[in-house]
DNA sequence: AGTATTCTTGTTACCGGTATCCTAATGGCT
DNA sequence: AGCCATTAGGATACCGGTAACAAGAATACT
């Protein structure tokens, strides 16, 4: 900066201003400090003027993985709003587990983000100590069934996977099993389980033993297949809910082979919508959540508070959709 | 910093010492160090000190879109790689515009990233100079047919459009359509584009005029079925060769409905090697490619890089695989 | 004409760290 | 005892910008 201030004949404060209020600036002394930062291929250097300013112009996101079209598709949607106003994404993924996420926020917070969007509402205490302490806003995603540090904009798990146990219990379905991830590391699996668990004890019906997806299960359609080949083992069932779409194709594909009649004779259902359950046969019933949504949401609850609006609703519940298909449509 | 070093009685250099080099500490004053940073919830800024250090500990990644599993797999490779060196990663999405990525590398740039990775090899003149002219570490992406600015990490578009229509011509199809990207935007489909028309010359077969979907059309199912429909109205042919599988599968699920036997009336033949093709029935024939290693590789090599060695090869070649499935296995 | 206002640019200090050099103390060795 | 190497921590300057205030010139207004 000083050389194209020297090239210009004016101090760097005015080449500062050429940059930052550029109105400020005598249009001819303009042109010249322009032409001075072309001619000698000058890029600003934002690091320097942050610890000034003490904004960064970055946002934050942890997400647990982005091998997931999920949310990668909430990133963009983020990534759409805040660009736009001239903010820059910074992304780590966690790994789905919590102490991987809080030592991320951790190394995060000390480049100074003027946000932090995060995934879940599942965060050790330390993390949210450490947030609140830091005062920045964030925004968690993806629920809203719990209270969040600061932000949350997502649908409520345990309402959505309610919603869906109910549609099966009016298609017909009475032994319903349920494939969950693991609960303990993630609420949104704890809330789908307990939306289940709720709709079934409303209709008077027994709940077969949830089955649980290993953590380390990649996510793929064997592993909804072998679900389903051990489910059939352990308990005379008429339909199984996965909560991920993935591993409910896997269980109409392994059903295919093992002769088995989907939906006559068994009922599946999948979570999350993907593209795979529009295309596999017989197409697959699952609940629609709104992805790209929250995080273009999220950006703008960022967007809103940064600006100075204190009013923002913390809560925003974009809802789902149970989408009815195929799978689940008996005729008889 | 100040107020850490002032509660432990020290000054702020030797506060700095504790986090940088903390073997340069006595034991029981680092102790005293670290209990004051604890009690004061002190978080190290980091922008202050890469401004000291001309390094920012930050890797910038450019993408077409993250709404696609395909580069979303490739940041993941990326980061789990870089994060594990201490580097974070920094994400734009250019919406396939080169004038796009321009002014997003020079915002990027501003940021003093450590390297930059883009996707593909097609760049304005001005984002190449701006490039060259910064020094950084560069690696490009998803394409090593032409030269690249700096190092290249990828397969050759060309070669997998050629074998794949060569598994076509060797399926025994003849009238084999292409259907592509815009070409204009994008060096990898006029890669595929020639690989394509060279195994067709080669074979002695006259090329249909190719198929291009335009540059505003989803990435979705239905594209595919359209494409289809228009190309069996302006050609007979017996085989189509799609640059995607999303519209592959579309071209699948519209020949069920419209009553084409796939694969011995119509072969049909994909590029990525999506889920949805191995979900679809007939399993969809397609192109396989490096996706996630591709974004791995690339994190080794700006890690070398950073560690000095001047030695990387500058393009390496990940290859392909050519899947042979249902979609054109034909059995007469 | 004299004063107020606006426009334009400069001066100064500081953002929060860290490289570098330097000093003082400690210990080992001849 | 004398000297050198090592360890521990301080002093200083600077990284590359920007906010805040100041000041001179041009313009407007009474």
């Amino acid at each position: 900066m000083a050389e194209v201030a020297a090239l210009s004949g004016v101090t760097k404060m005015t080449v500062s201003r050429v940059l930052r209020h550029p109105e400020k600036v005598n249009l001819e002394t303009r042109k010249r400090v322009t032409e001075a930062m072309a001619k000698l291929g000058y890029v600003a250097n934002r690091l320097a003027g942050s610890l000034n300013t003490g904004t960064s112009g970055l946002v934050a996101a942890i997400v647990p993985t982005l091998r997931h079209s999920l949310f990668a598709d909430t990133l963009e949607g983020l990534s759409d709003v805040i660009s736009e106003a001239g903010l820059g994404l910074f992304i780590s993924s966690s790994a789905y587990r919590s102490d991987v996420e809080e030592s991320q926020i951790r190394s995060i917070l000390e480049r100074r983000p003027d946000a932090l969007v995060l995934t879940g509402l599942t965060h050790t205490k330390a993390a949210r100590d450490l947030l609140r302490g830091f005062g920045i806003p964030v925004v968690e995603t993806w629920e809203t069934d719990d209270d969040p540090v600061d932000m949350a904009v997502g649908y409520s798990n345990r309402e959505a996977a309610h919603a869906m146990t109910v549609e099966l219990i009016r298609s017909g379905y009475r032994r319903i099993a349920f494939v969950n991830g693991p609960m303990e590391a993630n609420e949104r699996a704890r809330h789908r389980a307990e939306g289940y668990l709720a709709a079934m004890k409303e209709a008077g019906l027994s709940a077969p033993p949830i089955h649980v997806v290993h953590h380390e299960a990649v996510i793929q359609p064997e592993t909804g297949a072998k679900a389903l080949r051990a489910l059939r083992q352990q308990a005379d069932i008429d339909a199984v809910f996965f909560t991920s779409d993935v591993f409910a194709v896997g269980a109409i594909l392994a059903s295919r082979e093992l002769g088995i009649d989907v939906p006559n004779q068994l009922g599946i259902a999948g979570f999350h919508d993907l593209e795979v359950g529009r295309v596999v046969s017989p197409t697959l019933t699952t609940v629609q959540v709104p992805t790209l949504e929250m995080g273009r949401k999220a950006g703008h609850m960022i967007l809103a508070r940064l600006s100075g609006k204190r009013s923002t609703r913390p809560r925003q519940d974009l809802g789902f959709s149970i989408i009815s298909r195929e799978s689940t449509r008996r005729n008889h």
